[in-house]
DNA sequence: CTGAAAGCGCTTACAG
DNA sequence: CTGAAAGCGCTTACAG
């Protein structure tokens, strides 16, 4: 049941102008005669013609896609990414072509096959700091924008949310509510993000007065679940702090389910502080305080930028850093 | 910065073969000698070369790329789809289009300027019952697949989840645990799946000997806020009932939080049931029992069956009913 | 096993 | 204001 579709030569013949003609009229060039406009236009509408993306493409260079690279779609810190890059693309004109790095396929196949008259950019939240892939990505013959990327030096443009100011604020917070005792749960390993999340931690303890004490960082890898598991040994050991800050909101539901299971309450025994603001942070019980990272925004303003260099119009800023927000819900109170 | 980007006519003069070797090395055609095949590899390696995506397809008429049309990405009802869809597109090797019609954008500009030369298929999750959309969607030349569309009539393929047989046994469910006044929170109105979980609270009704009530039918519209004030209104009135069906994971919430604000507690005071389990339905507190509509997997399956259309790989059903299955959390509760 | 020609559906100069 | 020709980078027949 394949509909039979219509060419630019169709319409040219149907309407008995030339191709040229036609193609005139379709990119709103002002040289036509109004009459032979109208007549083309109707002759359009009459066999439902839309030109060949891929023609049109091949011609001009331009694919009109911009792709965007995630790790996975499993946490909603990326579909937040993914919303406002996809409200960027709709109001700059572009489609979306979204790709998961899950089982690393692309770095296998070649991120390169990606941009071949496939996408006119490329915005990419790398899975981890992968010098190789990086320099890889350094090859490519269209412009490349990274996402939240911290990990290996590069000179390719950058959005982030502001990691450091964050987390000082929000440890701040908790110092300010009388807490001495303050514990940190990392994300993973080696994780730019999380580094700068625990450099802000140590900067305000230190910065007020208070020692920085490796014994109270715990390391986690940003999921729910590790987070639990590290919580609950953690609790088995005396002097559990008053206050914890998790480096993403995930770490610190964990957390939070943790101190449940013991039968502690929240904040009335510990507080706890997460790092994003992911939409479930203000569902849960508590409402957790955190740190609010534009994710959104971060995504929408990776794709405007990307837009700008593929249209070559040289933006006035390559690295760009979008400011952090405290949010005070109900998971952080008074220390006892 | 350009880098310069080499084509197949490059590759062949390098190597010093004609551009039809050097097409069906990489296409792996059999007919080509050991010797030329090797010094055809080590010259694309050489070159960094990958063919123009653009140019494979006007010449083959595959694009290689499946379209997903959703209404927006604010909700993890759709986020969840995208999630399936995008596991099905990476395992078939097809890259993924992600589309919102937020603000009607593609109904306004013609949907079938996405359809040609642009992606091999389409799977649309439509933002509302619009025959004339419907109607433009059957005249596509490629293939169409509709996600949870219970609309207007048409024999394009569908996906769906079970709405019925899943609102029936959460109705029975609550009738189990002692409850005789029950509340149901619908969706927009004329929404198809809403009126399906509409017919399964109504059957599990009467099946069981209880009376269909319409005074305990409420208007909602799929969203929180929506659930919430309904629900703070409803409560003012006498004998609010001891259980609530809201026809979503999101009203249910809203239900939820109008319950708590009174002062009331779930589920020892109201028992309160959603639909569709989003992740977030598992997080909240109380956790919520709901009924797991099976995004992920019909987003997966509704790829699967996209790549079938079109693959001419004449699929064996068009119309695929999946599952639905009753989760039972920490809302509800037996009657007082 | 290898190659020269034609053409996919458009747009970009170039003429008139 | 309008059109004939060339070409974007590939692949599909057709020869040899």
């Amino acid at each position: 049941v394949k509909k039979s579709v219509s060419t630019i030569a169709d319409v040219a013949s149907q309407a008995g102008v030339s191709v040229m003609t036609v193609s005139r009229v379709l990119n709103n060039r002002p040289e036509v005669a109004q009459k032979t406009r109208h007549l083309v236009l109707e002759t359009v509408a009459a066999l439902g013609y839309a030109p060949h993306g891929a023609a049109k493409t091949l011609k001009s260079g331009k694919t009109n896609v911009l792709g965007l690279v995630v790790p996975d779609l499993n946490s909603q810190y990326f579909t937040e990414i993914v919303r406002g890059a996809s409200q960027a693309a709709n109001r700059l004109g572009y489609d979306l072509s979204l790709y998961t790095t899950a089982n690393g396929q692309h770095e296998v196949r070649g991120i390169s096959a990606l941009s071949h008259g496939i996408a006119d950019g490329l915005a990419l939240v790398l899975p981890r700091s992968s010098e190789t892939y990086l320099r890889s990505l350094e090859q490519l013959p269209i412009p490349i924008v990274l996402l939240n990327h911290l990990g290996a030096q590069t000179h390719l443009p950058a959005v982030n949310g502001d990691n450091y100011l964050g987390a000082r604020q929000a440890v701040e917070h908790l110092i300010g509510l009388g807490h001495r005792r303050i514990g940190f749960l990392s994300g993973s390993l080696h994780s730019g993000q999380s580094n700068e999340r625990l450099r802000g931690y140590r900067e305000a303890l230190v910065t007020n007065g208070l020692e920085f004490n490796s014994h109270l960082v715990r390391q986690g890898d940003w999921s729910q679940t590790t987070a639990f598991g590290v919580t609950r040994a953690w609790l088995e050991e005396p002097d559990f702090p008053s206050a914890v800050f998790a480096t993403n909101d995930f770490s610190a539901f964990g957390v939070i389910e943790a101190i449940k299971e013991k039968g502690w309450r929240v904040p009335d025994d510990v507080s706890v502080i997460g790092f994003d603001d992911v939409p479930m942070a203000m569902q849960v019980f508590p409402a957790l305080t955190t740190v609010r990272h534009p994710l959104v925004k971060i995504g929408y303003t990776a794709l405007h930028l990307l837009s700008e260099l593929v249209e070559q119009r040289e933006p006035i800023v390559r690295q760009i850093l979008l400011q952090s927000e405290l949010i005070v819900r109900d998971s952080s109170g008074q220390a006892r």
